[in-house]
DNA sequence: TTACATTTGATAATCATTACTAACAGGGGT
DNA sequence: ACCCCTGTTAGTAATGATTATCAAATGTAA
């Protein structure tokens, strides 16, 4: 749990909060390269495992995808888009679900849950429809 | 959509089905293989893929494992293991999630939506008090 | 039965991720 | 300052899951 703030690390760190987004490993390796070229990608791999282990970013792992990381913290949903794979956070009531409720099910203790939207994101609705009109709702 | 149903589309679909489980593709291509054993495991791979296009059974996308199949296509959602990762159905009453509470927030048309449970299943839980006594609930 | 499309088995290739390794950095304590 | 210890890095190999390729086999249809 303690870990030292390696330069490597705050930059990767930074560079992803300042991103407003949600970044896979390598689309962030190529930002940070930018600014330390000779940074390694399994650097970038290491250390976004380092900080998500210590809570200071979150780790996605939408449907079937590459991993990709959350610089916001705070108890949170997400949707992601089956064209472009963008995902964004989603406003959501999660005292909605109560694990408790579920529990007893199958004798598992819980520890969480994640509710994972799909759809089609504005960008590319917009972009479907100049092209077949595939959407009239 | 239209596909034939051939012999080995046949026995893929109906060891899933037989094994009321959450089989991966490598799982499913052991048990094939007693039946079969010159089929390959790109066979499996492939008619997983046309069966779960069609309809006819679903694919398992749990937090970033290996994919598993379902042979039940109701809508339900799931609970997994963070020890063994099994998978499990859960009862829980999706009418409480209004996706179209959430459609608004970024223009997202939405598709579909699933919960994902996570904890420790009974068989692992039983298993961890008699290592290191881990759990007191 | 000839002709075309689909599917298969075998294997190579890909993609994301993790493992490995030797070199390096930043403290103590002496 | 010097040595030792541990954590970290860059670079690269290895892994695991999945997908692509392709020649051969099979099914379907005129």
């Amino acid at each position: 749990m303690q870990m030292r703030m390696t330069s490597q690390r705050e930059i990767i760190l930074k560079e992803l909060q300042d991103s407003h987004q949600h970044l896979s490993a390598d689309e962030l390796y190529e930002r940070v390269k930018k600014i330390m070229p000779r940074i390694s990608l399994a650097t970038v791999y290491r250390n976004l495992e380092t900080l998500s282990e210590a809570g200071i970013i979150g780790k996605l792992e939408i449907s079937g995808r590459q991993k990709r990381f959350d610089a916001d913290v705070h108890p949170h949903d997400h949707i992601y888009c089956l064209e472009c794979h963008r995902v964004d956070n989603i406003e959501f009531d999660r005292d909605l679900v109560d694990p408790a409720a579920v529990a007893s099910d199958k004798g598992y203790r819980i520890t969480g849950y994640r509710v994972e939207f799909k759809g089609i994101c504005a960008n590319c609705r917009a972009a479907l429809k100049t092209h077949d009109d595939g959407d009239t709702q």
